[in-house]
DNA sequence: CTACCTTGTGGAAGCCCTTCCAATAATAAA
DNA sequence: TTTATTATTGGAAGGGCTTCCACAAGGTAG
């Protein structure tokens, strides 16, 4: 048996009898043969393998958009290198170590603001990459309209007949959520409604960019200072930060969606929990949609790129009031305010 | 300059001299040279790459042990692929795909039970493997004693006071809920009281073993049939069932911990949040922990399996009733009952 | 029975390194 | 200055595949 023969049986080329096959495979179980990975991938100058490189995952988008990715990954019989990110530096470190040659054939880069170094010498790369819930002009981006999004979150609340709108945006830094504050501000003025600047609370928290429920808890302490003035509805920019949010509007004894509505972004799992109305992003399905993307473009790889962008659907529960629900039940316990025992971790993070 | 001065360079070798190494790295950097990762692999002999095998991390244990992997990993700078699963037929294939001669230099193994028919064939393969949190005589593993820290849990509420103590187990095929629940008859008996098997709730939900919201709402349901002789004190074997059953509790307007203590196990991120008593599992230091054990496998791969027993820690909230807080608030929302919207995956998966 | 296609098979070359050994250069000792 | 050491360097061999080319064998048509 020729050691060209072995090759064409394991990979199943087609001029092999099936008399030579069939003793190809006996022999290969008889001395438990298998094929090399890496030297298979050195031979044909390619891994099946493809790297992620995701903004840590304790925020539960990533979990479910990593999720997509995975399986999807897994059914074309792709491995998956994952790189998960605490910290910013470690971005461009994540980024080299996935360019090495033979590294991987190709990148996924998930909701962090691709570097600019790195934008201009990759072009020079062969090696693929997609960007996920982030976006450069010059790449293939799956991401979510955020600006119609908040419009859409904001005009629910303004539909429901309320004048006294406010936002809690995570921090400004991140691209989803200061196009979430525009969409927000737009809508009010489409409406002819007054943007009162006192109704904005921006998150300065840097862990997670202030996508967590303590920034969503700390700025609803911050929101509730106004008073009387407090917004009888607030579009806030993440499930996680609504779910804090709520703790805040409970230790002052106002409930939702009596006291205040809230519409929120994302749908998450935990959202339906919660009894949230909020704006649904496909994560799954973008995580796939991103795999699927790469494959084109491996295929054609001098295409123009490919800008996918998803429009998030209203989910309407119970947070915002639209939906009447049974009587209230009585809470059973506090929030206990952030920090209290896990150490806060407060390396910054520009992410979603 | 001769090829193996270049890779004597690259690789930090002692014997290069200062002129040649820095001429070296200046052509290099002209060339924009990079060595092949799958061709190393290949002359090394090893790929600096483990793979994790995980059930997946939709459930959030998973998400933090992963965390822990996911850091110690790169700090050493190996990649990490991960297979995650989500159904049980998947586990033999992802253990014969990370078994591919050259695939990983060894093999993490999280929660599920190791088939038999690999247990068997792995002693011949030279891939080391690491249990965490699941268990096998042959393998290195790291593990909670979940026998002592369900007997402690329930210790705790009997230390309360309570007389009348119930149980809600996830699916006793999975080896943490069915050890749990020894631990907590052993409680109970140590104590002189009774196990009163009505009291005894064991989710047959198949998804997730059961260790989800929603089985911990149905558990709560199916408990809550108990009429006037409900328990005034649950233990309940994970954080996330126990965020379901009370959801259940507060459809019947029952408090906690008023009306029921709860204490459970796991300490999540989310219990924090919900005020949940509960035993402490160090996840993330369990993910570091079994990469550091990989690493001592491979320098003594003869050495005798080691088996590394974490001791769960109490952490006492508010959902006992040890602490008393402030005065209830009303809750805002009820919980919409599973399967209201998101489709339910009805994959059985055996897992923690 | 030839001449000409197919189809199948063996193996060299190439993928890109690391590692080892032999050869050379540099240095120290005599 | 010569010899014995030691520090560098070059490059062949080897790691395990895929791929391509040349050749053999089997078929078909003339």
């Amino acid at each position: 048996m020729g050691i060209g023969t072995v090759s064409r049986v394991f990979n199943g080329h087609p001029n092999v009898t099936k008399a030579t096959r069939e003793k190809v495979l006996a022999v290969a179980k008889r001395l438990n043969y298998q094929p090399h990975v890496y030297a298979q991938g050195l031979a044909r100058q390619r891994t099946n393998t493809f790297a992620a490189i995701i903004p840590f995952f304790t925020n539960y988008f990533f979990i479910e958009v990593l999720q997509g990715v995975q399986e999807k990954i897994s059914s074309i019989g792709f491995d998956l290198i994952l790189h998960g990110i605490n910290h910013p530096d470690e971005i461009d470190e994540s980024l080299r170590r996935s360019s090495r040659r033979g590294r991987v054939d190709g990148i996924l880069f998930f909701s962090m603001r691709l570097p600019d170094t790195f934008a201009k010498k990759w072009k020079d790369l062969e090696l693929p990459i997609v960007l996920v819930d982030t976006f450069h002009e010059a790449f293939d981006s799956i991401t979510v309209e955020n600006f119609q999004g908040a419009q859409t979150a904001t005009e629910h609340l303004i539909s429901l007949g309320h004048k006294n709108i406010g936002m809690i945006t995570a921090n400004i830094k991140s691209d989803p959520a200061s196009i979430r504050l525009e969409g927000f501000r737009a809508a009010l003025k489409k409406h002819n409604m007054e943007v009162n600047e006192k109704n904005i609370i921006v998150s300065d928290v840097t862990k997670l960019d202030g996508f967590s429920r303590d920034a969503g808890y700390l700025a609803m302490k911050e929101m509730l200072k106004l008073g009387p003035q407090l917004p009888s509805a607030i579009f806030i920019s993440s499930d996680v930060q609504a779910i804090g949010a709520i703790s805040a509007l409970r230790e002052k004894g106002l409930r939702v969606p009596d006291d205040v509505a809230i519409v929120s972004f994302d749908d998450i799992e935990l959202a339906q929990h919660f009894g949230l109305t909020t704006m649904r992003q496909p994560m799954h399905r973008m995580g796939e949609l991103a795999v699927d993307q790469m494959l084109k473009r491996k295929e054609n790889p001098s295409a123009l790129p490919v800008q996918m962008r998803f429009m998030p659907e209203l989910v309407v529960r119970q947070s915002c009031g639209a939906k009447k629900i049974s009587p209230h039940i009585e809470d059973y316990v506090h929030y206990t305010a952030p920090q209290d025992e896990r150490t806060g971790n407060e390396n910054t993070l520009s992410t979603r």
